[in-house]
DNA sequence: CGGTACGTTGAGTCATATCAACCATAGTGG
DNA sequence: CCACTATGGTTGATATGACTCAACGTACCG
């Protein structure tokens, strides 16, 4: 990951790599960006912003994978969400004009471009397509926030430790070995779930005497999806 | 409640009556929208739409209250939201062209107007503060959200029964005596802190005995916010 | 007056948290 | 090169919060 070398990425070819909103900008809006972005290199643990503080502009997210989390009143991490490359992250601090809710911090090592919150602003000002597409992204999320609610609230840790698993394929995918893109310590996966780090050891290896995965340090091998998916209730 | 001779309300008062998102609207746009809404009665107990259905447009409350929750995989509701005099609810699917992932069921009878998909997205296209303060509410409500989701992930149910309390209280507020101005039963309340109905009865009886609020009915009166507030760990 | 929905209480159970000990690994500094 | 330390992973023992089940009370309604 030591690319630190390498030149500036273009946000029109970013856009499109990506698939990311910015593709619904006009040629000249992404020659704006391209001028005021602000291109960054974070490492693995570094802090792109913290909960509390007042943003000054959002991310995007060109290389490289981010938690972003909140933390409890006992210090605890509540994981929300992870951004990858197309992703963008704290624009709703951004919008809604509110201190940040959230903490973002590096899990993989990323290349990320900052863009002012005023060039978000004129944006949707003047481009109702991209304010369009931005509502709709938003909107995706509040369902996706809807859905983690009841299952927190009604499922067992054991189903919410399947769906996670699933829903970080969906997010990450598999490599040729079926396993898990993305690479997580105990206490993180126990953060997503909601619960403590030892249960998440325990049912893991659990799963894994099931035969459902196969664990190798922080790598996770995918053996049964479809017994997951059964374990974890998704399709109600 | 039987005002179903009542004249049909002008958006203009409303909006502003209310403190509605149409406030934000050009005087020209509110015409259309008195023009092209569709004015509904609603009682207790009825069912303005359902998770998994398309819909066709949003609703703007003018008068009750409506609870929207999602199902759960074994039937349970768990309740997301209120929605009351100004708020709208259904937009989500709206913008983000999904189907709808929660339902909405009347608590108090309600008057409130249907407006079609198109009008919203037209208004999007053509009123670009509109489209941001629109923007604004979806990102304040995932803020909500993401409290919410690490609430139930690390908090108790004790505390967090705690909390909601004082969350109607901020949303519907006390009358002279102090009591909440909004009446839900045990259920609700179990579907709103994600427990069991049992479990909401014996803690409030627990808050009870310990002069934290006094219970006839439904009817909730709050006797020390102070103390509801140290139990909930609202202030990390 | 039976029916239905809601509220309450008690008893038993279980999933999960907590606490504690221990191991492995890697980085640090003398 | 060897403690030394920090971090993460694992396992066991124990405690307990919260759920479930069941019985019963209450109130309203047609």
């Amino acid at each position: 990951m030591k690319q630190q070398d390498t030149h500036i990425p273009l946000c029109f070819k970013c856009a499109f790599d990506t698939g990311s909103l910015f593709r619904f900008l006009t040629p000249e809006e992404i020659d704006k960006l391209n001028y005021e972005k602000d291109f960054r290199h974070y490492k693995r643990g570094d802090i792109l912003y913290q909960e509390g503080n007042r943003i000054s502009g959002f991310y995007c997210i060109n290389e490289g994978i981010i938690k972003v989390f909140k933390t409890g009143f006992d210090g605890k991490e509540q994981i929300i969400r992870f951004a990858k490359p197309g992703d963008i992250i704290a624009y709703r601090s951004v919008l809604s004009n509110e201190l940040a809710c959230t903490s973002a911090k590096v899990i993989e090592d990323c290349q990320v471009c900052f863009i002012p919150s005023e060039i978000l602003i004129s944006f949707i000002k003047t481009n109702s397509s991209y304010a369009l597409e931005l509502l709709k992204l938003a909107c995706h999320e509040l369902g996706e926030a809807n859905s983690f609610i009841t299952d927190i609230a009604q499922k067992t840790v054991r189903e919410r430790l399947a769906e996670i698993l699933l829903l970080l394929v969906n997010d990450f995918g598999l490599d040729e070995e079926n396993y898990l893109n993305i690479s997580l310590t105990r206490e993180e996966l126990a953060n997503i779930v909601g619960t403590a780090t030892e249960s998440v050891i325990r049912l893991l290896s659990e799963f894994k005497t099931d035969k459902l995965v196969e664990l190798s340090g922080r790598k996770i091998k995918l053996l049964n999806k479809k017994a997951l998916e059964k374990i974890s209730n998704v399709y109600s």
